[in-house]
DNA sequence: TTATCGTGGATAATTTTTATCCGCATTAGG
DNA sequence: CCTAATGCGGATAAAAATTATCCACGATAA
């Protein structure tokens, strides 16, 4: 059971998002260099993540990436499923069927038992994800890190964002 | 985010040596023919969990795999841990250092904090999965499956285990 | 003594993950 | 209008993990 690393790069690019300011954007290219990311594959994360609804993406110069809601209504549990994809980490592939002895196929109307408790305990997984709000995760870091990293941190967001065109969207 | 194949195949087979008697035990082939599988995969698989202290596992003739102890102290978790590792699914790879404007290591000395949301997480899951006993797995499978999936099973064991030369161990 | 079985290592086939590249559409700025 | 910066999507390749097979070996029941 393994997470990709595209999880890990996702989470921490939609948390420096969540610091640009209104409807201001980043450039993918900055966030894989403020985590030494190759840029181009992270930016096939950061699509995931504008697929799934999590980012909003501008082109154009100027353009880049900024999260499509408030971080307080993102979850780990929005970005883990973006990135990994929405399927449960166990897949019941029948196995109890592919015997020599097969039964005809109503005796295998009832789910796996196996496949029930292995998905109940993903239920679990997920609703402690779904728990962790975008929001949380940047207030602990502001609060509790070394002020030298969020120093850093603002400071680097400050550099690389991205105001935008007054559009009709809220401007910082 | 995905599990291997072989928790699946693990966890069937455990629950199907819960049925044999005693100190009886069924050879890897006959597992791999009930489910299916290939042999020599399987195998390694039943050593993971020979490893782990959850089957034993008896050379020679008339020789097999059965269970190490009772299925009421086997739980989803032993098998799971023993076949996928026991490593977390997320491994904070602590990008958030990796950036060009790396700070004095002492910057980094908390940890990160989406690895502890995240690892958070996963001890939820584990401690879903350290509920789901063997013992019921198999109740329930034995109260509320097919009859005729019950039956073929309970069949398919009694015609596979081999009982054991009377050793000092308990004998059905 | 022989045949059956698990063990462990070596190896290969397959799939998934990670990574790179290029052409395209969009658009801010001159 | 032109240029350059940026995201988008597809094709492709490199690397790694998973899945699978095989063989030589030790153990042991018959």
């Amino acid at each position: 059971m393994k997470l990709g690393e595209g999880v890990e790069a996702a989470i921490h690019c939609a948390a420096m998002l969540a610091g640009v300011e209104g409807a201001a954007t980043m450039p993918g290219a900055a966030m894989a260099e403020a985590f030494g990311l190759s840029p181009s594959y992270l930016l096939k994360h950061l699509n995931a993540l504008t697929a799934s609804g999590i980012l909003e993406s501008v082109p154009g110069p100027s353009g880049g990436f900024r999260l499509a809601r408030p971080a307080e209504r993102i979850t780990l549990l929005d970005i883990v499923l973006a990135v990994e994809g929405r399927e449960p980490a166990f897949r019941c592939g029948e196995i109890r069927q592919r015997g020599p002895a097969r039964l005809d196929a109503s005796a295998y109307v009832k789910p796996c038992g196996i496949s029930v408790a292995m998905l109940k305990a993903e239920r679990a997984y997920r609703a402690a994800l779904a728990e962790s709000r975008l929001s949380d995760i940047v207030a602990d870091y502001m609060s509790d890190a070394d002020p030298r990293s969020v120093a850093a941190n603002c400071a680097f967001v400050e550099r690389h964002q991205r105001p935008q065109k007054s559009s009709s969207t809220k401007q910082a």
